[in-house]
DNA sequence: CGATCATATCCCATTTCGACGATGATAGAA
DNA sequence: TTCTATCATCGTCGAAATGGGATATGATCG
């Protein structure tokens, strides 16, 4: 499944490679906004779609984006699918991710060469 | 200084804006592989440039996107400026990206959708 | 002082991202 | 079977990211 041609699977050496993809899966607001819904319980695709106020191609895609990556698990139960997180590493990579912030004084906000987002909230009912 | 206007500096909750922001900074391969090499001790913009292979344009972009955020932090001697990671909390959380990536058996490669990347290698010697 | 080294910044070309609507595929309901 | 709900995929568009050359800024040397 997936795994088109068009897109470069190259998983490197696990080095710097695969570190990078997985920032990076973690860098869009929306993705982002996902794993920690799914932090919460498993969610289907229509749950995320109300949740996010996206489009549903938006958050299938994504999605998509996150279990191919190995980050999200989907259960597919008859037309429906509940998506849950495949690793609970996760959620230390998320703690150590905050513990960074506090650190910081969350002042890793955004750069302004690189990294400039434009996202407004984003919000996760129930956060 | 810098934060030219056309960037959005929007420091949001701490919550997901930040997190995103950081991990954005981490989402580039040549971000990744300078903090990995400052991991290893205090370097120069031009010795990056040396490692890395890249324009000064392109490293001294990335440092100093690194440093706004927060990252990584310059100590100036005479016209040079060394460069070390600000944070140890950064190792901790590179620390768990491992960790995850070693529980998803380096899955995390590329996502098809969002995500995909085309960077060679980027080797930090010594690694 | 002018020349030079080390960075930082400006500007531009290319690539990639992310959002959406439309469409396709599948499983259940009428 | 026909309709409907749920999710995946396709194609496209505008915005952003990224890399590099040229250039500005600062500090040091002669």
């Amino acid at each position: 499944m997936t795994m088109n041609s068009t897109d470069g699977c190259q998983a490197t050496t696990a080095g710097i490679g695969a570190a990078e993809a997985l920032f990076h899966s973690l860098s869009d607001g929306t993705r982002l906004a996902i794993v920690r819904r799914l932090a919460q319980g498993e969610a289907r695709v229509a749950d995320l779609v109300e949740q996010l106020g996206l489009a549903q191609s938006t958050v299938s895609k994504h999605v998509a984006c996150l279990r191919d990556c190995g980050l999200v698990d989907g259960r597919p139960e008859g037309r429906q699918v509940f998506y849950s997180l495949a690793r609970p590493e996760l959620l230390d990579l998320l703690a150590s991710a905050e513990v960074l912030l506090a650190a910081t004084g969350s002042a890793v906000a955004l750069c302004p060469n690189y990294g400039t987002e434009s996202h407004t909230t984003m919000e996760v009912r129930g956060e």
